[in-house]
DNA sequence: TACCTGTCTGACAACGTTGTCCGATCGAGG
DNA sequence: CCTCGATCGGACAACGTTGTCAGACAGGTA
């Protein structure tokens, strides 16, 4: 492998030079930059970003902490930390999370040990849970994502409370009484917070709170296709069905589907997470979009500023949703 | 930070028997591992994988270069190589090349910097290409993926052209005669592979070829979808549609949708690719679906057994996908 | 005692950069 | 002619590991 040094001996400058012409760090005469670079390009130097990495203490590089393969809307959300991380001069190692605390503190601890500058994370646990306590033991610069765990963490997340209070009101208004709740895993804060949502919702349309019409659907598709078929066949089964995120959507549907169940004639289907195919559905799927890239951006803003200044107050940040009007609600 | 010479001090040993503990990499004494790993469980020392790349000349790192935003089955081709080369030791660093030859180049450099261990690539530009020129010159241990570029590399992909040949022979069978076929983008590999394949299911079945029933998706759903609205308000619409993958597919429902087509009544639909959601679409969608975990694990140990030894000769593997015979096509 | 054979551990030179400190050279001003 | 800045480039010690080469020590044998 051609190194810094091959480069100066053919250029006949030091290695020194060599390094100040290709990181721009102090004047190098015209001639002298023109010979170190016609060397490099005659050699093919490729710059080795391990030894860089050692000498600066500094990787410029970001971990992303998620669970990608068990959640689209976390996909996206990767794409969307990618694109603003990429600009700021950061590459992303993405680790996935499988949304499991042991495997959390794993893929956390990893990351540490790889000297990632930063971190971004969807913890599966909380304040107090291994991965963030280990974070904060380290002192290693870390953002939340998603969910919002709390605590003196920068974090940011979507505004999940009164976007699902507004969904559980829309089929109030469309006359439904016995609007039931999918609900996602138990531990999540997006989870209490959707819950909580649509315990408000209820009580803004007049409501009674009935704790039969909340099921958990765990937030996977599996869990909600069976939490769902179960509801639809016991007695005083609901009319409506809100539903907390894109994996349990599919898993409604498929129940819906199987138990040849019309939509909304049946029931009457709203959402959280847009998704690319929610208007292929018949009929269109009407739900809440979170800001995807708003919220990377943001992530990323907040952990680039946090390296800048680590004295920084703790932010937390909430961006709120837009609300999708289609057809599964029941409207035309 | 905590550095071996701090556990080093701490447990009254030097960095070399910190090292060996570490690493298991000679016998220390009982007595003496057990002093050390206290010592590391009390300074909270993690180890710096930076520093020992740089000794070591191996960051246990392979960059995957592919485009998983612009393509759900490389998504779910990501999420395969993961798990294969975890157990393997290998981390990967995923760079998204935006399937534009200009950034897989950049990014295959940027992973060369990275002095990754290996590349896994699904190439945009062939083997005369910039990325793989790159690649070979430099001798950087390569193995292609999906989109098998000929030359020699090593590379596996999906058999292409029967799994093609076979759906569209099998609109045939059921009794069509003017077949469409909604193609990739021109240049990947597979696109060829599957439009010979169509041509041949065609020929096995006794069609003749018609350049206007091809139509160009250039592999994304919004071309795919302005496409295949203009094949079916043409004169002569077919009544059976080949899509060449899952983007596509979706661009094509979407137009089915707009222009109020029935699937399977007024056109049959077949495609290459079965997603998730495939089974939710109304009709349930007939599809071939690649075999992703296993080109995931084959792609991996292929690397893996060329780092054993690079004297190996290129091989090129292709595996068998799935027919999986659902409703569009007309049948049941 | 002298020597040998294991068994265990320590010193130290890599690895390929960065950045600081210092020295060389040159032109201008006195 | 000498001095003084200014301008430019080189030497070299970090950075935190790994792995080789040796050395220390204990116990056994002659």
């Amino acid at each position: 492998m051609i190194t810094m040094a091959d480069v100066a001996q053919r250029a006949g400058v030091s290695v020194s030079t060599v390094s100040h012409v290709v990181n721009g760090t102090r004047f190098v005469k015209e001639a002298t930059r023109e010979v170190v670079q016609r060397a490099i390009r005659d050699t093919g130097y490729s710059h080795n970003t391990i030894a860089r990495s050692l000498a600066t203490a500094s990787t410029q590089t970001f971990g992303l902490a998620i669970s990608p393969v068990t959640n689209t809307y976390f996909a996206q959300l990767v794409a969307a930390i990618d694109a603003a991380a990429r600009p700021a001069g950061y590459t992303l190692l993405i680790a996935d999370t499988h949304d499991d605390p042991d495997e959390e503190i794993r893929v956390v601890r990893a990351l540490h040990r790889r000297r990632v500058d930063g971190i971004l994370l969807a913890p599966v646990t909380g304040v107090d849970g291994p991965s963030l306590r280990y974070l904060m033991e380290f002192g290693v610069p870390t953002v939340l994502v998603d969910r919002c765990a709390g605590g003196p963490i920068d974090q940011v997340g979507t505004e999940n409370r009164l976007a699902t209070a507004k969904l559980t009101q829309h089929l109030a208004e469309l006359g439904h009484t016995r609007i039931a709740l999918v609900s996602g895993r138990k531990g999540f804060a997006t989870s209490a917070e959707r819950e909580a949502g649509y315990r408000l919702g209820l009580r803004r349309a007049g409501l009674p709170f009935d704790p039969d019409l909340v099921v958990d659907g765990e937030s996977s598709a599996e869990a909600a296709e069976s939490a769902v078929a179960r509801l639809l066949t016991a007695g005083g089964a609901p009319t409506g069905l809100v539903v907390t995120n894109d994996r349990m959507t599919i898993g409604t549907m498929r129940a819906l589907a199987r138990l040849q169940l019309q939509v909304p004639g049946d029931v009457a289907v709203v959402a959280f997470d847009d998704f690319e195919w929610a208007d292929l559905f018949r009929p269109r799927l009407t739900a809440i979009a979170q800001p995807i890239e708003e919220i990377g951006r943001r992530a990323v803003d907040m952990l680039v500023s946090r390296l800048a200044d680590p004295a920084l107050q703790p932010r937390s940040v909430r961006v709120s949703p837009r609300f999708v009007h289609r057809n599964s609600c029941g409207c035309e």
